[in-house]
DNA sequence: ACATTTCGTTTACGCGCGTAATCGTTGGCT
DNA sequence: AGCCAACGATTACGCGCGTAAACGAAATGT
């Protein structure tokens, strides 16, 4: 079903956020992190760090005796496939549906409306 | 992680799907859709259907010797969750800075943009 | 009645994921 | 030189999922 080569898994994407928020970073700092954050032990997050470098999403280098880690691929690009899988599967493919749905389910607070205006606003003047 | 009790699963999302587009349906004729649509052999599609069964998403009715199959959960509160996940997981809970972003990646066709801005229209109305 | 078809139910199986424990290696300390 | 601590790598294990095959019961055709 999904063919998708090497997707990020969940867990896995929590230390992509991690390092996203901030690298380079030790083992040790992203396991500190993750052990406040998610209430992981060590041994877990030191497999997703691994099961990460061998799906080529992060890159180890070393700094002395252990590796300081940065992510290869952008968050972006990330968030624009999980957002566009998700549109492609509910929403045709498209956004405005995802929007009329929220707006439908009452669920877009007045602010996000001033929000998207102004995105649109903006949109015009180019 | 994921410590919801019963998630549909992407497969099962296809099952529905076709029970959402129209039902009740025998199995008969959701397994000939999804052969089509996905190339499922029959079995897969019967094993899938017990599954939601189990999960109570789906109802069964028996109508002669076999059963009619409908949905139990309603399509809009399933793309309600799973939108809302995503937001939650990568935007911040917030629908606006989604748009933002596909707008930053120039994935807003100017289609999508005057839906946007008829929808924002319509709320302005009332 | 019996064989055959038709459905639904049960069992199977490999894979990735979440979650660790254990192993192996290498640098530092005594 | 030998031992300990730190770190990465390997192995483990149960679970749900995707994908079926096998089984069983009920209806149908002959």
């Amino acid at each position: 079903m999904d063919t998708n080569p090497h997707r990020i898994s969940a867990a896995e994407s929590e230390v992509m956020k991690v390092l996203w928020a901030d690298s380079p970073k030790a083992a040790e700092d992203v396991v500190a992190i993750l052990a406040k954050d998610q209430g992981w032990a060590e041994g877990t997050v030191k497999t997703l760090l691994n099961r990460l470098l061998n799906k080529g999403a992060i890159a180890a280098d070393k700094d002395g005796r252990r590796f300081l880690y940065r992510p290869l691929i952008g968050r972006d690009d990330y968030v624009d496939t999980e957002s566009q899988g998700l549109l492609d599967r509910l929403f045709d493919g498209r956004l405005a549906p995802l929007v009329s749905h929220f707006s439908k389910r009452e669920k877009l607070a007045p602010e996000d409306v001033a929000e998207l205006r102004r995105l649109l606003e903006k949109l015009d003047d180019q």
